[in-house]
DNA sequence: GTGAAAGCGCTAACAC
DNA sequence: GTGTTAGCGCTTTCAC
């Protein structure tokens, strides 16, 4: 079922049943309609095949991701794949594993596919050399945008959450509370989400009037760990190390779940004895005992407005796009802070 | 930069050097060199748009699942982008957020972008008549492959777990710890693999020479919950009709934190006074309190088999595939049950 | 308002 | 072992 059959069957060109198809050009109404209906009948679906390799673009779009196995970025393209879905962008999943060097094989596979963008969600930190090797390795046609990780010095139109302000708020709470010393435990000099986190951190310690103490500090970069075993590690360490602190600020809920289970695993009593706060708002959190406290995120927010700029990159009509935009977390206030 | 700027630069013809890149029919040496460091120097990359429409299919493979943001599907996701990518095959991701009737558009686009395959990973039962319609409605050439759910008597392809067996192995377990009356929570009607875990559960106790309590079967299909809020749910309601039961195995991981959760929210303890039992042996498992005894999955194993049969029928080699391949799972014993 | 024709980049007969 | 040729299904000038 071609285009072609769909002229024949209407005798009309394919190029005005293309037209009509793509509402470009002018079209009598008549027409119109008679090739609606008979692609209706006929159940004709254009070849994106074709299409793309006519206009030069797919319509897909590569979303990358660190760790979909993490909850941040499997909910995160669950949000996406509806918002785009909407405006007719497909997903092509690519997975990095945390493991930058892939970034250019992701890189190559766009090209060959020749897709219409790219949406990088990667929350380890791409390194400057690295963002320009991809900015430089793609069409210029084709469209970048970065989800979590500010890039938009590069001229990257950049999607991130309010992530110092959000530690800055955790902090102040724990420390209101009476919970001090608190430490402060996520991946930093590989994660630019990290950094903020952990800018937003030192903010909040020192404008109490506090000192800043590396001990509290848990970067676990250089380590083999991920998520909850992370968590888990770096707590027990600094438990065992005699690191005196009251509560702890998690780079992400399931951070927050490893750190949890070493302080339970003690014997202490959360939040009475150390107190701990995630950074996510995953769905779990409400089920785990004690319920976690955590800074939420707006995924729905978010992908609507990555949404709105493919749409309007594709609508031409776009000129310059926001190069930066900002969403809020929230402090959801439950039981184990 | 095109295959025939390739062509031109060697010195040969654009035949010849699609010869070399796709290894089909015969080259000499001497060319296949030339070719092949040409094509490094100039950089050059197939556009895959054009394979595609040339020889009809493209190489990516829509995977189907139910929702991302379930653990399991997160999880598969991984293993199966990893295992596919080995074989040059690019996922595109669908997420039917559990409303099947978007499987028929799913399967517009898997046709419209002339893919490969489809995997379907849907935990949801589709029904005999939507399964037909899917196979009618996709090229004869388009594979078909599904994941935890038998449809193979549709001459689908199928990979799953030993659900059954798993269940079995779970209820007889509980029982010799004395933990009867033994209940079950899991989407059954509408769920495949919860109908299997069932079956196992009613073997287990028929086995055992009890009775089966309708009263201790807890099937969520006909709520609005999902997940942790469903098992939560499920066993409040339980509770609150004065049902008496030991312990329960649920359908997923996350019934069973659900479960948890709602059975500590009583001040009841785990495993003495209610033991849990989840299916999946998701990571997170290890580091709730008390940790999580499930049911394993070999994701892994069932990812690098479905790679086997794309590339099995790419090779044309294929013949007729394996219609059902079955994975173990193991019981992981640990404290909550 | 509609049609004819050219061609996107590649592959697969078919020649030689 | 290599080249020539003819499209795959679509869009887009350019005529009329």
């Amino acid at each position: 079922m071609t285009l072609r059959e769909v002229a024949r069957e209407t005798g009309l060109s394919p190029a005005t049943v293309s037209r009509v198809l793509r509402d470009s050009g002018p079209v009598s109404a008549k027409t119109r309609n008679l090739v609606l209906s008979t692609v209706e009948r006929l159940g004709y679906r254009p070849n994106s095949l074709a299409q793309g390799l006519r206009t030069g673009r797919s319509t897909a779009v590569a979303l990358v991701v660190s760790d979909i196995e993490q909850g941040w970025h499997a909910s995160l393209t669950k949000h996406l794949q509806v918002s785009l879905e909407e405006i007719g962008i497909d997903l092509i999943l690519m997975n990095l594993g945390h493991e930058l060097r892939r970034l250019d094989m992701v890189v190559e596979r766009v090209q060959a596919m020749r897709l219409r963008g790219v949406i990088l969600a990667a929350s380890d930190r791409i390194p400057p050399k690295q963002v320009k090797r991809v900015v430089g390795n793609l069409d210029k046609e084709v469209l970048i945008a970065s989800i979590g990780q500010r890039l938009d010095r590069y001229g990257i139109p950049s999607f991130v959450h309010s992530d110092t302000e959000a530690a800055e708020a955790a902090v102040e709470y724990l420390l209101q509370k009476g919970c001090s010393p608190v430490a402060f435990c996520s991946r930093i000099r590989t994660s630019t989400m990290g950094k903020e986190r952990f800018q937003g951190y030192l903010n909040a310690i020192e404008r109490a009037g506090l000192a800043i103490d590396e001990n509290l500090v848990w970067d676990y970069s250089d380590t083999s760990f991920f998520r909850q075993a992370a968590g888990y590690k770096m707590l027990n360490d600094a438990l065992d190390r005699g690191v005196k602190f009251k509560s702890v600020l998690a780079g992400s809920d399931e951070i927050a779940l490893g750190a949890m289970a070493a302080v339970l695993d003690r014997g202490l009593r959360i939040p009475d004895d150390i107190a701990i706060i995630g950074f996510g708002g995953l769905d779990w959190g409400v089920s785990v005992r004690p319920r976690l406290t955590t800074l939420t995120s707006d995924l729905a927010g978010l992908s609507e407005s990555v949404r709105e700029f493919f749409l309007q990159q594709k609508n031409g009509a776009g000129g310059k796009p926001q190069m930066l935009t900002v969403f809020r977390r929230e402090l959801a206030l439950r039981a184990s802070a």
